[in-house]
DNA sequence: GTGCAGGTCAGCT
DNA sequence: AGCTGACCTGCA
């Protein structure tokens, strides 16, 4: 949006054929963007992060004073980045809570992303009782099972994420070879409830039109509803409730007022950070999951 | 060996 | 309505 305007916090960067320059590496940290736990298509390469979204592949690395974001299609990725939200200005409001700024100087950089739809309900239909590590290699089994082959001249081979054609030709015992557990009943009745599903209806729903709706698929309850909604839907009023959001408000938000019915929860901090709930949500959910693991 | 991981669902009161 | 237990599986 405002590439050239020069008021400080707007996210300055360039675009040109195949290839995204960030400037402003205070709201850019791609390790915090993928890392947060909002997306399972990516791997850490060492010298690059590569991301498959859909059918469209990047490859992003930092340097001193700039990220690059090598990518199929620039368009695309300026919308799956989020690119033309000032995140300055978001942080600045949500920081007026303590807990938040801390976790917001933590996880400094991240953003939350545009993904794909159907991506991103498999994904969390199969992030139900799970850990990131298996979801992420249910993901990439199920991708390079079944979705298209794509040969690019410059990053070589990578699959797309398949689509609900291709998904509905899976068994379940296709599912469990993924790795997906008692998911896969599940998996497989949420594909053929897809075929009759409009997803792009929901992003012109109110919220709690689609929650009704997403919640009438096989293996998506309150939570994965949320998840869906902020990652793949862009929707702020959500506050996808999990253990460790759980924990979260019940050691900084509750007082000594504790609860453990995760609809009351949610009922609270929606009433406390409205429809920035979503972006708070990210921050503390990465700030309370990182800080309690073992430091090298 | 045991417990846990970004919960959901069925089957009870 | 609200609560409880079962549930694949890989990794610490």
């Amino acid at each position: 949006m405002c590439k050239l305007c020069g008021i400080i916090g707007f996210m300055k960067y360039t675009k040109e054929t195949g290839k995204i320059v960030i400037h402003n590496l205070q709201d850019f940290n791609i390790k915090h963007i993928l890392e947060c736990g909002q997306v399972f298509r990516f791997k850490n390469m060492g010298d690059y992060y590569e991301v498959v979204s859909a059918g469209e592949y990047a490859r992003i690395f930092t340097r001193e004073t700039e990220v690059v974001i090598e990518c199929t299609d620039e368009d695309y990725f300026e919308h799956y980045f989020d690119l033309k939200t000032n995140y300055g200005a978001l942080k600045t409001v949500l920081s007026k809570n303590k807990t938040v700024a801390d976790a917001i100087d933590f996880g400094y950089g991240m953003r939350i992303l545009r993904q794909y739809e159907l991506e991103t309900i498999i994904g969390f239909i199969i992030s139900a009782n799970n850990n990131i590590k298996r979801i992420q290699n249910s993901m990439h089994a199920l991708s390079e099972y079944c979705g298209q082959k794509i040969e690019h001249p410059k990053f070589g081979t990578y699959y797309a994420f398949p689509t609900i054609e291709q998904l509905s030709k899976l068994t379940v015992e296709d599912f469990v070879r993924f790795g997906t557990g008692y998911r896969a009943q599940q998996l497989k009745k949420a594909v053929e409830q897809l075929q009759q599903f409009d997803l792009f209806a929901l992003h012109n729903m109110p919220t709690q039109e689609a929650i009704k709706a997403l919640t009438s698929l096989t293996g998506v309850g309150a939570k994965v509803a949320d998840c869906i909604l902020l990652f793949a839907y862009y929707k702020m009023n959500v506050f996808p409730i999990d253990t460790w959001s759980h924990k979260i408000y019940n050691n900084y938000f509750a007082g000594k007022n504790l609860l453990e019915n995760r609809a009351q929860i949610r009922a609270e901090l929606l009433g406390k950070f409205k429809n920035l709930s979503g972006y708070a949500q990210q921050y503390l959910f990465y700030f309370e999951r990182e800080k309690g693991k073992k430091c090298p």
